[in-house]
DNA sequence: AGATATTTGCACTAATGTTGCAATCTCGTA
DNA sequence: TACGAGATTGCAACATTAGTGCAAATATCT
């Protein structure tokens, strides 16, 4: 409840309802939120578009990122620490289970390097593997 | 023309003037496609729906494969003819240009293994690559 | 507590994808 | 070449997901 506080105000966001039960789920979440778990979980107590734009000022400043999904989904999470506003680092895998459906940030693994085709310059790269996580093993 | 009618008989695909024209525009595409290009490229003259269905069917027969995109819309690119019905092989890394906002297949670059935190066991992998192209560079 | 700026909720719009069904087309056979 | 069974298409309707403007409600600062 602390760390919850600690968040919005080293962000600079005002304090609401929203927000904090929002933050609270991605702090209790084992993995990878989407939009309709939030919903889910707060019982529809929010509008949707306060939970659209909510997630979109997490993204913003850096609170949390978004993961791309094959499934044509988008999904957030926690960024680590080292993010800032703006200028996200979250160059880890992610993993997808084939049994829970979960998607974790596998914030130690960081993605490899690829050698590219001659006169391709890489800026940014996404990684996702799936399989059975730890849990569903 | 001739690899056109090959590709969907072989496939054991009746051949319409919608596959023939949608086939044809990946064959002629350096890129991967979207739904929505395709609208573009056939002054509608095709119903959104056989659009849908026909990109399907092809997924279907491993004509084509989809390729996940960050910005959550989906795109398809041809298969290497390693490909077969209910079958990828699309273990290669897929980049997407910053300038042009093409997305390639660099169907030589293979995606990297990864060792995963004890418990997790790889079924799949995608990777994605974003920078400047050869072409933009 | 009050003023100001931010945030929220509602109504509306838009894009994207899906399904059932009747009309149409394709392909093998005669 | 014409025919008929089966596959394919187009239409209409529907579902889901997402974004915007604006007025009402709320948070923050003093």
């Amino acid at each position: 409840m602390e760390q919850l506080l600690d968040i919005l105000k080293k962000n600079q966001l005002s304090v609401t309802a929203g927000r904090k039960k929002i933050l609270e789920l991605f702090l209790n979440s084992p993995g990878a939120l989407a939009h309709s778990d939030i919903e889910k979980n707060t019982d529809a107590a929010f509008d949707r578009v306060t939970v659209y734009r909510t997630l979109q000022t997490f993204v913003d400043k850096g609170i949390i990122h978004n993961i791309p999904t094959s499934d044509n989904s988008i999904l957030y999470a926690l960024c680590k620490d080292n993010c800032e506003q703006g200028h996200h680092h979250d160059n880890h895998v992610h993993f997808i289970c084939d049994k829970c459906n979960k998607t974790i940030c596998l914030d130690d693994i960081t993605i490899p390097e690829v050698k590219l085709p001659k006169g391709f310059k890489p800026k940014h790269a996404e990684m996702m593997v799936s399989g059975v996580c730890d849990d569903c093993k």
